[in-house]
DNA sequence: CTTTTTCCGTGATATTGTCACATTGACAAG
DNA sequence: CTTGTCAATGTGACAATATCACGGAAAAAG
C-alpha cells in the first residue's frame, strides 16, 4: 500500500533518504483522459504508478499523435520529470488512459538525490535505457513494417492489455496510437473483417480469430 | 594530443582512475567504410573520437538503412559499448564514414567505473539523454515531415558537415541515410534541379541555391 | 421526438515506395 | 583507341499509404 512496495529502488536507499522520500512525495490521482505532462516546459516529478495506465506520445504541429509507450502499475514515469535530466531536448506528452493513482516525487528532490547517490544515478540510467529501447522498437516498426502488420499487432497488444477480445476503441484512437490516419485504419479493419479476423460495430472491435491476426502481423 | 583533452570527464576523476584509464585505454584507427559495431552482440567499449566521423544507423531485415545520428571529433560513442548498460534492448550499427582515430575504454572497466563513481554515472546519463534526443528528433522528422523537406534539410546538413556546397555522394547513400529508396531520392533531386536549387552530375550534387533549399526544407 | 455530435464509410487524388529495366559515364583490360 | 564492365542514374508502371471531401448512420443530448 505504500510507495516502498511500488518503488523498487526504495529499499536500496539509506534510511535518511527513505524518510525524506516519504516526507516529500505526494499521492495523487488522475482521471482517464487527463493530460499529465505537456512537453519539456512543465516538470511534474518522478511518477510512480500504483494503479491505472498512462500513455506517452508525441504530437505533430497539426495535432497528429503517435503513442511511444505505455506505463502500467509499478512503472516509473521518468519523462514527466524530464527537467531533472541534462541534455533532454525533446517534448513528449503523458496522459492518463485510465483512472490512475500514483506517487509523485518532486523533481528538485529527485535530481539532488540522483546527483549525490550512486544507486539512484544508475537506476535512473537503467530506466532511461528501457524507455529508449521502447522508442527504438517503435522506430523499427514505423520504418520497416507495413500498416496491416502494425495494426494486427496493435489489436493483439491491446487485447492482451485489456484482458478481453472485445475492444472498446474507436478507429480514430487507434489511428492516434499508430500515428496514421483514421481512414487508413477503417479500411484496414474492413479488410480484416472480410478475412474473418475481426467483427466490427460502432466503437467496438471483436477479435474473432486471434490466430489469423497473428498471421496478419507475421 | 592525449585522451584527457578529448574525454571531458577525465579531469573530474580521481587521480587513481585517471591513471587506470590511461593504462587500459587503447588508441585505434578505422578506415572509412569499416563497420565498428554490429548490434548488441559485440561490445567494443566506450569510444572517444579524436578525429574522423562515425555514423550510427539502424537496419531492416532486407538491408535497408537509416542514419540515427553522427559522431564527430570529441564525441563519445556510448552504443559501441551497449553492453555496459542494463535494459538496452536494441541493435544499432556503427560505421566509420571517414578515416577515424579514437580511444577505446574497455567495456568492463567503464562499467565498473560507472557503478562505483557518481560523476561517471551521471555523465553516462547525460550522454544517453543526448542520443535519445537525437533519435527523438529523427522520429519527428520521419513521422511528420515529407520527403522533399527532409531531403532538402539533409543536403544542407551534409553541406555544413563537409564545409562545401559540392557534395560527393550518391543517391543510393542519401537514400540509406534517410531510410528511403534510391528512386525517390533521384526523382526529388531532379525536381530540385528543375527548381534551380541543385546541379547534378554523376556522384556529385552541387548546392547552387542554398536559400532555395532552405525554403524547400521550410 | 428532434437535434446534435460522434463515429464510420468511401471515392478521388496526392505522395511515397516497389519493381523492372534502360541508359549513361567512368574506367580498366585488351 | 576500342570494348567491356560496372556503378550510378533515369524512368514508367504499379502498389501502398496519406489526404481531402464528403455523406450517412448510430448514439447522445436536449
Amino acid at each position: 500500500m505504500s510507495i516502498s512496495q511500488y518503488f523498487t529502488l526504495f529499499d536500496k536507499l539509506p534510511k535518511a533518504d527513505q524518510e525524506a522520500i516519504l516526507q516529500v512525495s505526494t499521492f495523487q490521482t488522475a482521471k482517464a483522459g487527463t493530460l499529465l505532462h505537456r512537453g519539456g516546459d512543465d516538470c511534474l516529478g518522478l511518477l510512480i504508478i500504483k494503479s491505472g495506465q498512462l500513455r506517452a506520445f508525441m504530437t505533430s504541429e497539426d495535432g497528429r499523435e503517435i503513442t511511444l509507450y505505455r506505463l502500467l502499475e509499478q512503472d516509473i514515469c521518468l519523462f514527466a520529470a524530464s527537467c531533472i535530466m541534462n541534455n533532454i531536448q525533446f517534448d513528449i506528452m503523458i496522459s492518463a488512459e485510465k483512472d490512475t493513482q500514483f506517487w509523485l516525487i518532486p523533481p528538485c528532490f529527485y535530481k539532488q538525490l540522483m546527483e549525490r547517490n550512486l544507486t539512484v544515478a544508475n537506476y535512473t540510467n537503467a530506466l532511461m535505457s528501457s524507455r529508449f529501447s521502447e522508442v527504438m522498437w517503435l522506430m523499427e516498426q514505423v520504418m520497416w513494417k507495413s500498416i496491416d502488420k502494425r495494426l494486427a499487432a496493435f489489436l493483439l497488444e491491446e487485447s492482451a492489455l485489456e484482458g478481453t477480445s472485445l475492444l472498446k476503441i474507436t478507429h480514430e484512437k487507434i489511428a492516434s496510437h499508430m500515428g496514421t490516419a483514421r481512414e487508413v485504419v477503417t479500411r484496414m479493419l474492413k479488410y480484416f473483417q472480410s478475412e474473418g479476423a475481426v467483427a466490427l460495430t460502432r466503437g467496438c472491435i471483436e477479435l474473432t480469430d486471434p490466430d489469423k491476426l497473428h498471421k496478419l502481423a507475421q
